[in-house]
DNA sequence: ACGCCTACCTGCTTGC
DNA sequence: TGCAAGCAGGTAGGCG
C-alpha cells in the first residue's frame, strides 16, 4: 500500500536510476492503466523518445519530467511498482506496462491487482498536469504546510479524523498505515470530530503527521505485502510500526493491548488507553 | 459537507 | 489437500 514515504522513496530511486534514460519504446498489456492519452496505442507511440530529466513525486504519485517538458504520472494504488529491469531479466507476469529504454533496461510497471493509473500530459496545452492534481490538498511535508494551515482546514470540519486523514483533497499522501500511525502519535481517537480538537491538539496531530511520515521515510518505506522499491526490494518501516497490524499487541506508551475497529470501510488500529474515545454531546432526551 | 455504498481487481489467508 | 469465502484498501462516482 504505497502511501508517501513509499512513493517518495520510489522516485528518489528511481531518479537516481534513470536520469538522462531515454524511453525508445513502450508496451502497454493492460489498456485501462492508461488514462490519457488514449486510445493506450497513441500512449506508446507519444512516450516514446521521452528523455528523463527528473523524477518527483505529488501526493501518491511518481511525476516523470522529460527534457522536453512532457510529464509522466504513475498512481501505484494498492500494489503498484516501478520496477528498472536489467537486460535479459525474466518477464514479469504482472507486467501491466513496459518501457524499452535505448541502454537495454526495462522500466515495468508491475500491478497485480490493475489498480495503478498512468497518464502522459504535455507541459502546456489544454490537458495538464496540473488538472490532474488540482483536487489535491497540500503536501504534508512542505514547509508551507504549517499548524496554523492544518488549524485552519481542521476548524472547518466535522468529519472524523480518521476519514479526514484519508482524505486526498485535505491533504495529500496519507493513508490507512499512516493515519493511524499519526493519530496514535498524536494521541487521537481516530473517531474525534475535526472541529472539536483544542489548539495543543491540532499541534500534536501537525507533529505527528510529519514525524510518521519521516520516520517511514527513513526506513525506505513499509513493506506488507507487496510495496518494493526499483530494485525490488522491500522498506524497513513496517517494522517500526506502533500501531498497524499490531492488533492485541501492547501499546509501545502503556502496554494495553492494541485495538481494531472499522472506519469508514477500513482497518483502524489505536490504543484505547492513550487515544480516549470522544465524548459525545449528551442527547436532549436523556432525562431520568 | 458528510457518511455510506459500490465498483474496480487479484492473491494471500482462513476455515471447514 | 482442496476449495470457497473473507480480507486487504486507494480512489472515483453515486445516493441520501
Amino acid at each position: 500500500m504505497p502511501e508517501l514515504p513509499e512513493v517518495e522513496t520510489v522516485a528518489r530511486r528511481l531518479q537516481a536510476r534513470l536520469l538522462g534514460a531515454e524511453i525508445r519504446a513502450a508496451e502497454v498489456l493492460w489498456p485501462r492503466t492508461i488514462v490519457y492519452p488514449q486510445p493506450p496505442e497513441r500512449f506508446a507511440m507519444e512516450v516514446s523518445g521521452g528523455v528523463v530529466h527528473r523524477v518527483g513525486r505529488r501526493a501518491k504519485s511518481v511525476v516523470v519530467y522529460f527534457d522536453d517538458g512532457r510529464v509522466l504520472t504513475v498512481a501505484l494504488r494498492m500494489t503498484g511498482a516501478l520496477i528498472v529491469a536489467a537486460p535479459g531479466t525474466a518477464p514479469d507476469p504482472h507486467a501491466r506496462v513496459v518501457f524499452d529504454l535505448a541502454d537495454g533496461r526495462q522500466l515495468r510497471f508491475r500491478d497485480a491487482r490493475k489498480f495503478g493509473r498512468i497518464g502522459l500530459y504535455p507541459g502546456r496545452g489544454r490537458r495538464r498536469v496540473a488538472d490532474v492534481f488540482a483536487r489535491h490538498g497540500p503536501e504534508p511535508l512542505a514547509p508551507s504546510f504549517s499548524a496554523a494551515r492544518l488549524a485552519g482546514r481542521l476548524r472547518r470540519r466535522s468529519a472524523r479524523l480518521k476519514t479526514l486523514l484519508l482524505d486526498q483533497s485535505f491533504v495529500a499522501g496519507v493513508g490507512n498505515i499512516y493515519a493511524d500511525e499519526a493519530l496514535w502519535r498524536a494521541r487521537l481517537h481516530p473517531l474525534r470530530r475535526a472541529d472539536t480538537l483544542t489548539e495543543a491538539e491540532i499541534r500534536r496531530l501537525h507533529r505527528a503527521i510529519r514525524a510518521a511520515l519521516r520516520e517511514g521515510l527513513a526506513g525506505g518505506g513499509a513493506s506488507y505485502r507487496d510495496y518494493v522499491d526499483p530494485d525490488g526490494e522491500p522498506g524497513l518501516a513496517a517494522e517500526r510500526m506502533r500501531v498497524y497490524r499490531r492488533t492485541g499487541e501492547p501499546c509501545f506508551r502503556c502496554g494495553r493491548p492494541i485495538e481494531r475497529i472499522v472506519v469508514g470501510a477500513r482497518a483502524t488500529h489505536y490504543c484505547s488507553r492513550c487515544q480516549p474515545a470522544p465524548v459525545e454531546p449528551a442527547s436532549v432526551d436523556q432525562q431520568p
